[in-house]
Formats: structure tokens, C-alpha cells, sequence
DNA sequence: GCCGTTTTCGGCCCGACTGTTTTCAGTCG
């Protein structure tokens, strides 16, 4: 039986709710699928582990009918149901609907009077104006649907939270700056910090929406105006990136920039609790049912308190337990920036970074670090002039020299050993125990099979002199899958040998993810956040790291980079 | 299809914008 991803049954759950949604179904059968498939693409275990156990049910979200059809899954490798709606209805118009503006409804309607059932043949429908023909369609119909099809094609798509970030940074404050504006925010998944965004949402209170709307949609960087209401705005930016505006009157900018932080299914949950309680909720405020009177909300923590409920900070505002939390009162006490007293995994200009390391103590100096580890390639990793034994030796003198000299802030001599092709380790042991930091990673061997990547990487776990396991995965957001690693099994020897795992904080990289650093924080393994910086300004880098872990529920206690330099001296040598 | 300190049946959030329309359905977030 071939192996089957979460990621996969996230996938055919979220196709069958497409197809349910081209069939006509009810749209509460079509949000089960939905939901199951969020539910499941989030999940921080191996669902071939809950089927074994017979426990898929107890995911909320999976209920007696979806448990029953990844079994089905795991047994005979296809769904029958999945199959039969693949058959009734024509695979084609699941990728029509991906067209924005272009939803189940017209994709039917285009398939029964036209016989559309591909973007080829709705494009040429569209070309040969054949399309505002049909009730209730017109020409600027055809003209979207061209658009569209174009935008799909050229590949507009997701970008990272490091892109993401600065451009609704740069565009907040260019709305800061406009007459009448009172405040302005990031919202959305930016917001929450995920570690891809479809687009940027910025929340304004303005006393003249339509006036803010008018220079937002003149801003230089726009390519393109996607819609333009009296309180809304969306456009296309240069790079390709949808920005939405939403102004508001000042008063209600709180609760506008609550539901627009969402995430949806955040705000469902929050509505729904409002509703028992004789409350309503919308981006405008929260009001008693039974007179329309508003409450007051004067910061985002009212809302929740008219709820009854603590405030939740928005990487948390998932649905993936968050409100349950809260109403237990169990909510995390999440990690944050400020707690971080170090960067253990840099790399300087002994091998393939760009700053010296007078340079990078310039910088931990400034971000007020306690300590930071230099932690250049090994010898193997050629391109990126990895360090010989001698020239590894000769660093580590340097820097005893440069410690000397400092004060209050102490370099750790470190190293990021490559896990080579066969599980060994890049130095011997005798050149290991010299190192304050040992880091293991892999840089080689991407396409070797699950067994044997997982093998070398808990064979350098083994090593005692081995501290930390950097990027776990290798992803490279958007660019490179992981490589075929079974985390659980390496979970379980972090657990065992009492490795270290990292969450690095490149925007390319966000490597372990939050659903599987949360996951981690569950089995009780330590973390280290680290920026994997070659250049100093990248450094800063690590507050997607610090948004990583909080998303996976980490608080400061799992984090060794958050303890004081004694502690993590003592912690690290107690490891050899 | 899921779910349950009012429920095992009957609920299941709320509103803006667009395009085509004279009052609204479809789409989106």
C-alpha cells in the first residue's frame, strides 16, 4: 500500500466540496468537506496513525460519513464516492471555478448552455462573445472572465509572509499619512502571520472613506484596480500582490480590523458564541440583538470580553481549539520577541555569509542579545566554502580572542555539520566536542526515500555531541516540497535523545511549521528559533520565527534561545 | 455532513461589491 499524505486527504476533501458545490448541494454539507479539509491539512500527525487506532473521529470536524471515507482511503487507496461525483461531473470546471469571480453557479451554467468544460474552450467561448448571451451575464462578464483566465496563467498566486509583510508595512504607512486617517492597520493572514498569504488586508478609520479610497487606488505601485466601493477597495500591486482596503468610521476600526484579521472560521465560531449570547457581531461592532444597541469596543479585547472570553492574539485565531482554550481558561502563554536572548545559527563570512563576525556581534549588540553562535558550513558543503578542521580550529581560537575583548555579549563557537549521504557526521567527534553549538543538518541526498533520510537524520540525533537539528524538513516555501522525512519518528527520538529541534526563521523556509511545532510542544521537545542569517540585516528575520512558534502555541519555557546565558551554557554542556 | 451544559433533530455568521438588473443572485472573504 503506497503511502498517504495529510496533505493529500486534505486535497480530495476539498475537491469533493467543490464538486458538491457544481452538483448543487447544501452548502452545510459542502462546508463538513470543507472544514474537514482545513481540519486536516492542520494537523500536526499522521492520519494513517488515527486510522490505525480507529480514532479519526475524534477530530473535530470528522465526523461517522468522512472517518469512513479516508478509511476507505487507507484500504483500498480510493474513495468510491470521490469517484462516482469525479464521474457525474466534469473534472474541467473545477479548475473554471478557480477563476476569480467565476463560482459553481456560472461554471453549471456555462457547462449545460455552452458545453464549457475546460479554460481553453471558456476562453474561446468568452473571445467569441458567446457568453452575454446567457441570462443574467453580460459583456463586462466576458471581460472578467478573460481577465481572470489571464491572471491564473500568469501565475499570480501566494506569496510569503516576508513579501507580504513589508509591502503592508509600506502601504500602512502611506495610509497613516493621508488627511482624515486616524489609524491604520495590517490585518488578515498577514497579520496572523502565516507562512503564506493570498493577499494583504489593511484595515483604516478614516472620517471620509470614499477620499482614502481615491488616493489608495492612485498609489504608484498599482497595476490594476480589482473593485472599488465607498468603504472597500482591491487592487494589484506591481509584483503581483492583491492588496483589499477597508475604511471605516474611526469608532469602529477595532471591530473592523478584528474581522478582518479573521481568520473566517475564527469569526464563525466568535459569531456564533455572540448569537447564544444575545449578541451580534459584524467589522462595525458588537450590538444587543434585541434593541440594535451597539457595545462598546474601544481595542480588540472587548470584543472578546463582551463574549466572555480572554483575549486571543490572532496567530492563534485558526479555530484549531483557540476558543475552547480560552473558555478554560487554558490559553498559552506565547513566546514573544522580547524573550529571546539570542541567534544560534549564523553563518559569517568564514564560509558562505556575507558579515564578518566583528559584524554580526555589531548587530546582536544592537538587537540586544546575550549571546549568538556562529555556526559556519562544514567541510563538505563545498560550494559554500565549508570549514576545514583547521581552518574550523582556527575560528574557534578567534573567537576566544574576541570574547576577551566583549563584554555582556558572548560568541559561541558553533557549526552547522552536514549530515552526509550515509547518516555520518562531517567531523569527528574529537572536532564536535570543541564547539560550544553543534547544529545537523541536511544538505545532500533530497530525493533519497523516507526510510533512509529519516535513518541519517536520528543517526546524527544519536550523537551526543549533536545539540540541534536545523530546517527539519528542507522545505522551501512555494519552491521545494520537503524531503520525504517522517517527523513522527524523528519526534519520538528528540523526545528520546533530547535533541533540539529548530524552527528557522527565513520567510523562504519556516522550518518546522507551526502545526508541527505545536506538535512538538505537545511530545515536550525543546526548540531553538534561529535566523540561519548569511547576512546580518536578515537576522531581524527572527520575528517570523517568534510568529511561527506562536502560531504553534510555544511558550518562552520550550525555547532554549529564550533562556539566560548560564542556563543555556549549562543546558548545552550537560548535553555532552 | 457535523454537532450537542437549552438540542440525537434542527440548527449551522454576516455583509460588501459586481453585473445585470429594476430588486437581486452570485461571489468573496
Amino acid at each position: 500500500m503506497r503511502r498517504i499524505e495529510n496533505i493529500e486527504v486534505a486535497w480530495i476533501m476539498s475537491e469533493i466540496a467543490d464538486l458538491l458545490e457544481l452538483k448543487g448541494e447544501s452548502i452545510f454539507k459542502i462546508r463538513a468537506y470543507q472544514k474537514a479539509a482545513k481540519v486536516i491539512a492542520n494537523l500536526g500527525i499522521e492520519l494513517s496513525a488515527l486510522v490505525a487506532e480507529k480514532k479519526l473521529e475524534t477530530v473535530p470536524g470528522i465526523g461517522k460519513a468522512i472517518a469512513g471515507k479516508i478509511e476507505e482511503l487507507f484500504q483500498t487507496g480510493k474513495i468510491k464516492y470521490y469517484e462516482n461525483l469525479k464521474a457525474e461531473i466534469p473534472p474541467g470546471l473545477l479548475e473554471i471555478i478557480t477563476i476569480p469571480g467565476v463560482g459553481a453557479k456560472m461554471a453549471q451554467q456555462l457547462y449545460q448552455k455552452l458545453g464549457v468544460m475546460s479554460l481553453d474552450e471558456l476562453e474561446a467561448a468568452a473571445r467569441g462573445r458567446k457568453i452575454r448571451e446567457l441570462p443574467g451575464m453580460g459583456s463586462k462578464t466576458e471581460l472578467n472572465i478573460l481577465r481572470g483566465i489571464e491572471m491564473l496563467r500568469s501565475g499570480v498566486g501566494r506569496t510569503t509572509l516576508g513579501i507580504a509583510d513589508a509591502l503592508a508595512e509600506s502601504f500602512t504607512g502611506f495610509l497613516r499619512s493621508l488627511p482624515g486617517v486616524e489609524a491604520a492597520g495590517v490585518a488578515g493572514s498577514t497579520r496572523r502571520m502565516k507562512e503564506s498569504i493570498g493577499d494583504v488586508d489593511i484595515v483604516v478609520g478614516a472620517q471620509e472613506p470614499e477620499k482614502v479610497i481615491e488616493f489608495f487606488v492612485k498609489h504608484p505601485q498599482i497595476k490594476r484596480v480589482l473593485a472599488q466601493g465607498d468603504t472597500k477597495a482591491s487592487v494589484v500591486t506591481l509584483m503581483g500582490v492583491q492588496i483589499d482596503l477597508v475604511v471605516v468610521a474611526p469608532e469602529q476600526y477595532w471591530s473592523a480590523l478584528h474581522h478582518f484579521t479573521g481568520s473566517k472560521e475564527h469569526n464563525v465560531r466568535l459569531r456564533e458564541l455572540a448569537h447564544k449570547k444575545g449578541l451580534k457581531i459584524n467589522e462595525y461592532g458588537v450590538f444587543a440583538r434585541e434593541n440594535d444597541t451597539s457595545l462598546p469596543v474601544s481595542g480588540e479585547a472587548d470584543i472578546y470580553a463582551h463574549l466572555g472570553l480572554p483575549y486571543i492574539p490572532p496567530e492563534l485565531r485558526e479555530d484549531l481549539g483557540e476558543i475552547e482554550a480560552a473558555e478554560n481558561g487554558n490559553l498559552p502563554d506565547l513566546i514573544e520577541l522580547a524573550d529571546i536572548k539570542g541567534d544560534l545559527h549564523i553563518h559569517s563570512d568564514w564560509s558562505d555569509g556575507v558579515n564578518t563576525i566583528e559584524q554580526i556581534i555589531g548587530k546582536a549588540q544592537e538587537l540586544g542579545y546575550e549571546y549568538v553562535a556562529i555556526t559556519d558550513h562544514s567541510k563538505s558543503l563545498g560550494i559554500a566554502r565549508g570549514l576545514s578542521v583547521e581552518r574550523l580550529s582556527e575560528q574557534g581560537e578567534y573567537i576566544r580572542e574576541l570574547n576577551e575583548k566583549l563584554d555582556g555579549l558572548e560568541i559561541l563557537s558553533g557549526i552547522e555539520t552536514d549530515i552526509l549521504a550515509n547518516g555520518d557526521l562531517d567531523y569527528p567527534d574529537e572536532v564536535l566536542v570543541q564547539r560550544d553549538v553543534v547544529i545537523a543538518s541536511l544538505h545532500s541526498g533530497f530525493r533519497q526515500d523516507r526510510a533512509k533520510i529519516t535513518g541519517r537524520v536520528i543517526s546524527a540525533m544519536k550523537n551526543k555531541h549533536v545539540d540541534i537539528i536545523a530546517h527539519p524538513t528542507g522545505r522551501l516555501i512555494g519552491r521545494r516540497d520537503p524531503y520525504a522525512i517522517d517527523l513522527d519518528e524523528v519526534f519520538e527520538a528528540a523526545v528520546k535523545y533530547g535533541t533540539v529541534l529548530e524552527i528557522n526563521s527565513s520567510p523562504d523556509r519556516l522550518d518546522l511549521s507551526d502545526r508541527y511545532v505545536r506538535r512538538a510542544v505537545e511530545m515536550g521537545i525543546k526548540i531553538c528559533i534561529n535566523t540561519d542569517a548569511h547576512d546580518t540585516i536578515r537576522m531581524d528575520e527572527m520575528k517570523y520565527g517568534i510568529a511561527t512558534a506562536r502560531r504553534g502555541w510555544l511558550e518562552k519555557k520550550h525555547v532554549i534561545n529564550a533562556m539566560d546565558k548560564d542556563r543555556l551554557l549549562r543546558f548545552l554542556k550537560k548535553r555532552r
